[in-house]
DNA sequence: GTGTCTGCAAACGATTTGCAAATTA
DNA sequence: TAATTTGCAAATCGTTTGCAGACAC
C-alpha cells in the first residue's frame, strides 16, 4: 500500500486513497480487467468510490506510463499495470486475456521512409488451452 | 461494378445496389474508411442509403471474409478490403492509416502450450511523412 | 483559503436492435 | 406471395463532461 503510494508520488500523482487503491488492485492482479471490473472488485471496501474516478484514475496512470491500455475490439478498454514490452493473446471463448511475454517485432526497417514510430502493439487471438480441449473448430 | 457483384455473388451474398456499392467503394479505397466516412461519400450517389445498411453489409463482408476491420481505440471501427496478410500503421498527428505490408510475425512458438493461435494483429503507431517534417516531439 | 479531487447525473457517440415498408425471386 | 433487404427511429452501453460539494496543502 505504502510502495504503490509512493510510485504514485513519484510521478507527481497525489496519492489519493482513490488513485492508491486502484492502482494497488491493478498491479496486483493479471487478468487485464475493464474499468467495470475494477469498479466492481473495489466497491465492497469503497462504497463511495465512483467509475468517474476510476477513469480518472486510470487516465492518469496511462498519462504517467504507469499502465498501458488494451483494445481487443470488444467495445471496451482492459488495463495493464505492466508496462514492459509485451504482448497479448485473447481466448475467442472463455475471453480470458493472457501475457505472451514477446516484444511486438522491431518494424522500424519496415515502415516507409520518412515514417516515425513510437509505438507497436500486437493482439493474438484464438483458444486458450482449458477452451482448446475437445474443441475442434473455430468459434 | 459487375466484378464486385460477382465477388458477392460467389460468396453467397445477394448482390444487392446497396451491398455492391458499399464493397465497390471499399475495395476502391486505400484509406481503411470507418462507417460513416463510407456513408457520408456514398450519400451523393445514393440518397436514401442508411447507416444501417452500412453497418449489415460490413457484417456480412466480414462474414465472408470480404474484409477486415481495424480498431485503433479512437472509439470507432475501420475497414479494408485486402484481407491479405498485412499491418497497419497510424499517425498519431493526421490520423491517417497507412497499410504496412508486412505479416504479422509467426507466434505460434510463443504462446503456451495447448494454446491455439488463430489470429494476429500488429498496429504500428507514430507520425507519417508528412507530420514527421520539422516535428521533434511526440504528439 | 485556494486549488485539487471526487462522484453524481447528464451528455455523448458509435453501434445495435425492432420493426414496418419496400424489394426481389 | 413468401422470404429477404432496407432504413427509420429508438435503445444500448462504454466513456466523457459539467459541476457542486468535499478534501488536501
Amino acid at each position: 500500500m505504502q510502495e504503490t503510494a509512493n510510485i504514485l508520488k513519484d510521478h507527481g500523482i497525489r496519492p489519493s486513497l482513490q488513485r492508491v487503491c486502484v492502482y494497488q488492485y491493478l498491479r496486483g492482479v493479471k487478468t487485464h480487467p475493464t474499468v467495470d471490473e475494477i469498479y466492481m472488485a473495489l466497491l465492497p471496501k469503497y462504497p463511495s468510490l465512483s467509475r468517474t474516478t476510476v477513469y480518472n484514475t486510470l487516465e492518469l496512470l496511462l498519462e504517467n506510463n504507469l499502465a498501458i491500455s488494451l483494445d481487443f475490439g470488444d467495445g471496451f478498454l482492459r488495463y495493464d499495470a505492466d508496462c514492459s514490452p509485451h504482448s497479448h493473446f485473447k481466448c475467442k471463448k472463455c475471453g480470458k486475456v493472457y501475457d505472451v511475454f514477446i516484444a511486438p517485432p522491431d518494424c522500424t526497417q519496415m515502415i516507409p521512409p520518412g515514417f516515425t514510430l513510437q509505438g507497436t502493439s500486437l493482439y493474438m487471438f484464438g483458444l486458450c488451452d482449458k477452451c482448446a480441449v475437445g474443441e475442434g473448430g473455430l468459434n
